[in-house]
DNA sequence: TAAGCGTGGGG
DNA sequence: TCCCCAAGCTT
């Protein structure tokens, strides 16, 4: 190394070199379930799937998940033609579910609008429900060989740290897109795509960065400062409220549980739970009000907590036994243990349920 | 524009 | 325990 090789200024620094990082790549390239072996063209069908579910969530979570609905649905035609019902249920536990209903109706769309193709341009992409900017550039450029920044939260990482971008997050956004665009490459620009995340996802990643590793550390600004762990910048994050709730555990003599599904939007839209009462800060007065029905409840010594994106939840729990001929109140119905695994319960009724 | 929208793992 | 974080989109 030349001993006049650490730039104390950016205008020091030589420009990204996307030959290095795609050199790096050929090295380094994870393997993961959704990419085809190098050289070999991807599935649009699976490189959607896939962009949907890694959506705020990692790799090791949506591993499972992807490979059960590609065994279940492994074209956009079986996917539009199933249930929506069925999407959920198979979604449960994934989180964020407005992304199984956006998944669902953008296969119907692929399918009914398309003729079963994805369209090929990011502007046709983000049409579509369900796939924004990142989404839309994510299968232009990896399914489809097209010139496009998909910047995900490792572009963003990566970018701010090679510009040493100041200004936080999100209002840095549109800076770091524009800075995105002049690191493209004239061609792999699939490969490139999935690079840039690579890198982000195992050298540059937001806690010690191994930046000794790391194929751009010549031309990194934050590197040259020498903390690059303190970009990119983010605005403070508003405190998480607590919102408490009672949860109505309505036990047949038969062991079935009395469940809902929630409105098709929303919070869990579209999900099944168990009657509750409304989930409010300082909970409800008159929990007996909510229950589904006037009955003995016994108050267990449970409370279930749950974490959300924008609140805590503690729920506490009531039950009772309800005698075998009883009727399911109007839009309640009875669920069999045997059949929980077809419900789309979410997480936190899978922790109610432990108590049913 | 900012808030709503899940979950599980790691430091 | 708590906070941060993960291949964002919608309204």
């Amino acid at each position: 190394m030349p001993a006049a090789a650490n730039p104390a200024t950016a205008d020091a620094l030589s420009r990204p070199n996307p030959a290095a990082l795609l050199a790096w790549y050929d090295r380094h390239r994870r393997r993961l379930p959704w990419r085809a072996p190098p050289g070999e063209r991807q599935d649009p069908y699976r490189v959607f799937l896939s962009e949907i579910m890694l959506q705020q969530t990692t790799v090791v979570t949506v591993a499972p998940y992807y490979a059960a609905f590609l065994r279940r649905w492994p074209d956009v035609h079986a996917l539009a033609g199933a249930p929506l019902e069925e999407v959920l249920s198979a979604w449960a536990g994934l989180g964020y579910y407005a992304r199984a209903r956006n998944l669902h109706a953008c296969a119907k769309a692929v399918a009914e609008r398309h003729g079963g193709q994805f369209p090929a341009d990011e502007a046709a992409l983000l049409a579509l429900p369900g796939i924004g900017p990142y989404t839309a550039a994510a299968i232009a450029a990896i399914a489809f060989e097209r010139s496009a920044a998909p910047v995900d939260g490792n572009w963003e990482r990566v970018v701010a740290r090679l510009f040493a971008v100041a200004d936080p997050l999100p209002k840095a956004r549109q800076k770091l897109q524009a800075l995105a665009l002049t690191l493209l490459p004239p061609a792999r620009h699939g490969d490139f795509a999935q690079a840039m995340m690579d890198l982000g996802a195992t050298i540059c990643t937001p806690r010690k960065p191994a930046c000794a590793l790391c194929p751009w550390q010549n031309p990194c600004a934050a590197r040259a400062e020498g903390a690059p762990e303190r970009y990119p910048v983010k605005a403070a994050k508003a405190a998480r409220p607590t919102r408490q709730g009672v949860a109505f555990l309505a036990v047949r003599a038969d062991g079935a549980v009395l469940v809902r599904s929630r409105s098709p939007k929303g919070l869990l839209g579209g999900m099944t739970e168990v009657p509750s009462t409304p989930w409010e800060s300082g909970g409800s007065a008159h929990p007996s009000a909510h229950a589904p029905f006037k009955v003995s409840w016994t108050a267990l010594n449970a409370t279930v907590t749950h974490v959300f994106s924008h609140f805590a939840l503690e729920l506490q729990l009531w039950r009772a036994e309800v005698s075998a001929d009883a009727l399911a109140p109007d839009g309640h119905r009875w669920v069999l243990p045997s059949g929980f695994d077809d419900e789309a319960f979410p997480s936190v009724m899978r922790k109610v349920l432990a108590y049913a």
